[in-house]
DNA sequence: GTGTCCATTTCGAGG
DNA sequence: CCTCGAAGTGGACAC
């Protein structure tokens, strides 16, 4: 990875045209070959970057008065990233390695996992027909029949918005012109469920849960220790 | 700006739990307080990070074997990242100042203003009602009416996707209950449009119509260039 | 402050 | 390889 701290203007042309008038900023270059260029505030967010794979040329001997260097990237698309720098403050270049890579707990797919292992905790009622349960316009996360036999289509997410009762929406319509299934209900699984997307969801005839990942977790190391 | 390549171990435990084993990396600590830690790879986005505003403490005589320091940075939430640095390679700080800012050209907005000023290039038998038509649940994008004097909803997007059309949808369910409108069209506007969207847009009876950015543009230059 | 929607989204899984 | 959906999405703008 290489660092570089240097006085730049940055123009970007590409999806869109962004502009970057000369200050100081970290020019960030890493092994893969793409490069990010950071501002000291905002969030992690670049102000303008491009993304591996790429192609760096450097100018050393710019035309411009003024210009140390020009950088100028480009991609397969055509999509152009000029940096050019003033001033550079500092340079350093360091051997990072490949890493190890990040490890996740918590997202949606353990939730719909835990959540179709004990189908009881959505409704005590419940007992699980299959995960992604394929209809034409793509899969029910979870799909559960009732002990009176009638069908139960169910959406999990971690947050509940307005965007998955829509969805939702669309399965049950869908899933209601089977005669095979007969009558076929809708819930609304998730770890919390925003006032715009509950009311939707009313109007809609869907029934709104809240899941407790943690809770949902602890049932299932219980479960383990019994073996 | 502080720039800090260690060999760390990094714990996030928030909205979903997440650990990076011990690897060397890149810890970038901005002024306004927030910090993400950088692998050699990938995109922009970080391996881990916390925003602003955060707090930051940083034990400097950690108990465990092997640690030469541990932070700990809190937010307002219970959001905890936990960077156990084993060695520090290097730590730079660099003054770089408050940045002038990004000036974006082509996105959204633009296309929904150039469109607005040519509805004909939506469809020839339209001219303008208004941007941002206000509804209960949200503006419409365009409104437009035809020679022969119904109303047609433009939905705009860069690109096309599936919730544009539902949102338009919405938009359109709202308009047809007005009786003071009468018929109401509806037209998704896109650069681009997905196949899953332009098949949803069918169904519902909604026209699709591909817009050229930088046609739109052109043709605005040269509409400027008379006066 | 809350809610909504865009983004050069990025990222990962699945066909 | 593309397509689709999730994200610790972040960020901007309206209400």
């Amino acid at each position: 990875m290489r660092l570089l701290i240097a006085t730049c203007a940055v123009d970007y042309s590409g999806r869109l045209s962004a502009h970057l008038p000369l200050a100081k900023r970290l020019v960030m270059v890493k092994s893969d070959g793409s490069v990010s260029v950071h501002s000291d505030g905002g969030a992690y967010k670049p102000l303008n970057w491009m993304s591996a794979p790429c192609e760096l040329v450097i100018d050393h001997q710019p035309d411009q008065a003024g210009l140390a260097q020009v950088w100028t990237l480009t991609n397969r698309g055509s999509d152009v990233l000029r940096i050019a720098i003033a001033e550079i403050i500092s340079d350093n270049l360091y051997e990072l390695g490949n890493d190890p890579g990040l490890v996740k707990d918590g997202v949606e797919a353990h939730l719909q996992e835990l959540l179709s292992e004990h189908p009881e905790r959505i409704r005590s009622d419940l007992s699980l027909v299959r995960r992604e349960y394929p209809t034409a316009i793509g899969p029910v996360d979870i799909m559960c029949r009732t002990t009176e036999g009638g069908y139960v289509a169910v959406e999990v997410k971690r947050r509940g918005e307005i965007d998955g009762v829509e969805q939702l929406t669309r399965y049950l319509e869908l899933l209601r012109r089977d005669p095979s299934l007969g009558a076929v209900e809708g819930i609304f699984a998730a770890q919390a469920i925003k006032a715009q997307a509950r009311t939707l969801a009313k109007d809609r005839g869907i029934a709104c849960v809240l899941v407790d990942y943690d809770e949902l977790r602890g049932l299932d190391k219980d479960e383990n220790r019994l073996f």
